[in-house]
DNA sequence: CGCCGTATTGAATAGGGTCAAGCGACGTGG
DNA sequence: CCACGTCGCTTGACCCTATTCAATACGGCG
């Protein structure tokens, strides 16, 4: 199913029942009973690589539920840099922080072309004292956002550069394993590796010359997992 | 109330009433109904200052409601090092992931003597379904756990190391402002700064020199915290 | 073709790591 | 009560890695 087709099904009073994320937690536990009442007020969208989902600071009402493509969650310090503090793919919620907090912690901004189901926040707070199902999807999903924080903490911002720079390859594969996968501009692995974009070239450069790494095109890699594995100890 | 009080009325059947945290969100949700149920599952527990809540990959059974000193959250890199992810002080929950996935994913470390209540992850669970309060209460939780990993990311995990420094002692001072408050062993800082000992330790020794950083015991500091926060250009 | 943004490469530098020695507090045992 | 050993903190000197600054190459697009 198209992203088109899913627009076309936004009129119909069905919509979730054919919504390409069917499979996806979150959407799974909304009844067919809820359908009527939540016709009106959820919205399927697509979003253009670069583009921002939310601000960080503005008024949270909507969490977005990721069905394709890549987002990142950015922070400013008062030194002026900035950090990216984690990437979002199919599955996870964006700005999951609306259900709890009345603004969005983050600058949320699509990194490639980005379609998602975008549902009031407190809609899904009313729904998750009705459905512990939702309940137990919302908290999975934190679960998994803090997994991932902890990941990057320890793998992705200490130890040599190349180090960083390899594990990040590595987490960024397991989306797509033994094929070619999303690879962001040296600039963003920078953010999220606390690396210069001059670093990482040097690094990534290194791999493409020991043949552990290709890139088919631009934003694209191939990696040899096995190979990069070794280098940074991670058995099997 | 004392330690020992606490414990003499866990004997009791209101044992929670006079819990000292009743004030503690998740407790406070604990209904006077449910108190005949729990009465047997929930251990009110004091742990000295060394010893380990819980380790990494051990089945998780129990949440720990910390009730007074600090618990350290450690992980281990295939590479041997370590690396400390967050800390936890009063009225935050250790071992919060037992609830969605059944081994913890730390070691949990007391880095004072501790005072916990120890209640079954399933019970938990149980009640969560129940009680939208406690629901609710273990969403926020989460989402302070997260904040407070995303904070790690940005101030405590990047940057010159006089600024990661300083970002901590801000930190840990927010326990206590304008007061003397804990400070870890210098290892343990660095490991929660990807810093070496003596990295972080020369860099305490500039602040003591500029008349920022006081240091009245073992232990325990006291700061300037408008002059940390102009260093690190915080606004405010 | 020439322009712009991004990536790469190079050379010089600075900041943190590493190694090693010295110091001070504490606890133990003589 | 003091000598001794331990452990954690500090300090110094040197080295190495990542940053910085600058030049160049690449690729898409008007």
């Amino acid at each position: 199913m198209t992203i088109s087709d899913c627009n076309k099904v936004l009129l119909e009073e069905e919509k979730c029942v054919f919504c390409p994320t069917r499979d996806i937690t979150l959407s799974a536990c909304i009844k067919p009973g809820d359908f009527l009442r939540t016709y009106s007020s959820i919205y399927y969208k697509v979003i253009e690589k670069g583009s921002k989902l939310y601000g960080c600071d503005e008024e949270a009402r909507h969490i977005f539920i990721l069905h394709d493509g890549i987002v990142k969650l950015k922070k400013h310090l008062p030194t002026g840099e900035q950090r990216i503090v984690r990437l979002l793919r199919k599955g996870d919620i964006v700005g999951i922080e609306s259900v709890t907090v009345s603004c969005y912690q983050h600058d949320a901004i699509a990194m490639t072309a980005v379609s998602v189901c975008m549902i009031p926040a407190d809609l899904v707070f009313e729904l998750s004292h009705k459905s512990s199902e939702l309940n137990a999807s919302l908290l999975n999903n934190w679960q998994r956002a803090l997994l991932t924080s902890d990941t990057w903490l320890t793998k992705l911002s200490s130890g040599p550069s190349l180090y960083r720079v390899v594990w990040l390859l590595i987490w960024l594969s397991e989306i797509a394993p033994d094929e070619e996968f999303f690879m962001p501009g040296r600039e963003d692995m920078g953010n999220m590796l606390a690396l210069t974009t001059e670093t990482v070239s040097r690094n990534i450069a290194g791999l493409r010359r020991d043949g552990d790494l290709e890139l088919p095109g631009r934003d694209r890699a191939r990696i040899d997992i096995a190979s990069l594995k070794r280098i940074v100890k991670d058995p099997v």
